[in-house]
DNA sequence: CTTGTGTCCTGTAGGC
DNA sequence: TGCCTACAGGACACAA
């Protein structure tokens, strides 16, 4: 599933393919995969900008327009953006953007929870106000342990849960969550407010430290596929993970002989090793 | 403001 | 073989 790391590799392996392109137009297959504006206003509003960047926030891939306008993309669980020349659309691809070279740019989404939006330059609707709540990026220097301290003060909430929270710090889900709690010695389970500072120091730079590992090893993609970078190839950051994914395994912190246990917390799979993380 | 729960959405895995 | 259910889970609406 896109988080960071997987969103910032999309990124740097499309924006090569994208920049300087001109989008002829789009043609929607599912209506509900445009989050904003609706479909008619999204087609006449995208029809002929050029490409002039792309940029990421969180989760969401920015696609810069010369227009004063954005493009910007969330894949949710199972999105996935592609490029490719004239062809039949792909098995639940749900929009595809003609470019000016004869390729396409299409957004495969079997589950139809990602959205497309277009809007004006840093003017966001209602169906993005998660953009403008969101929290700092994990690697950006605006993201330090005291940051984080003060965002985990006196919260009730089970820690896992926090990070998952876009408005605590972005772009972490499900699998960076448990392996940045890993590195860090911390259990998912415990209270946000009982964390003490030498942990949240640790849980702070295990963030920072594994969302970056990612990043170098191009992304997470498990045996179920659904994470594929834009040339369909998958990330190989799965082969590093400590703990998620690896219940009834043995830890791979160094020195530790505990075996990974799952969990259900907030109605998602937890994993963490009883041994190391306290 | 905080916290927990339900909902969206559809394909796939597993049980019988 | 085929039907049914549970499950996957990010974001958000909503209730307490």
């Amino acid at each position: 599933m896109p988080e960071l790391p997987e969103v910032e590799t999309i990124r740097t392996e499309l924006e090569p393919l994208l920049l300087g392109r001109r989008i002829l137009s789009a043609t929607a297959s599912r209506m509900d995969i445009i989050g904003y504006p609706d479909p008619r206003r999204f087609r006449r509003g995208i029809a002929g900008a050029r490409v002039a960047g792309l940029a990421r926030r969180g989760k969401y891939l920015i696609v810069r327009l010369d227009t004063e306008r954005e493009l910007l993309f969330h894949l949710r669980l199972s999105g996935r953006l592609e490029v490719r020349g004239p062809s039949r659309p792909r098995r639940f691809e749900r929009i595809r953007f003609e470019l000016d070279n004869g390729r396409s740019l299409a957004f495969v989404e079997p589950r139809v929870l990602g959205r497309v939006y277009l809007t004006k330059t840093g003017d966001y609707p209602a169906a993005l106000a998660g953009m403008l709540r969101m929290g700092p990026e994990p690697i950006q220097p605006g993201f330090t342990a005291s940051y984080l301290a003060a965002k985990l003060a006196r919260r009730r909430s089970v820690v896992k849960n926090l990070l998952l929270d876009q408005r605590v710090c972005c772009g972490v889900g499900n699998i960076y969550a448990d392996e940045a709690l890993a590195r860090a010695g911390i259990r998912p389970t415990r209270m946000g407010g009982s964390l003490k500072q030498g942990e949240i120091n640790r849980l702070a730079r295990a963030l920072r430290a594994v969302l970056k590992e990612g990043i170098r090893w191009c992304g997470t993609t498990l045996a179920d596929e659904r994470y594929l970078r834009p040339g369909r190839q998958a990330g190989s950051f799965q082969r590093r993970l400590r703990v998620h994914g690896r219940e009834g395994s043995l830890c791979r912190m160094r020195g530790c002989t505990g075996v990974v246990e799952r969990r259900r917390i907030g109605n998602r799979s937890s994993y963490y090793c009883p041994v190391c993380q306290r």
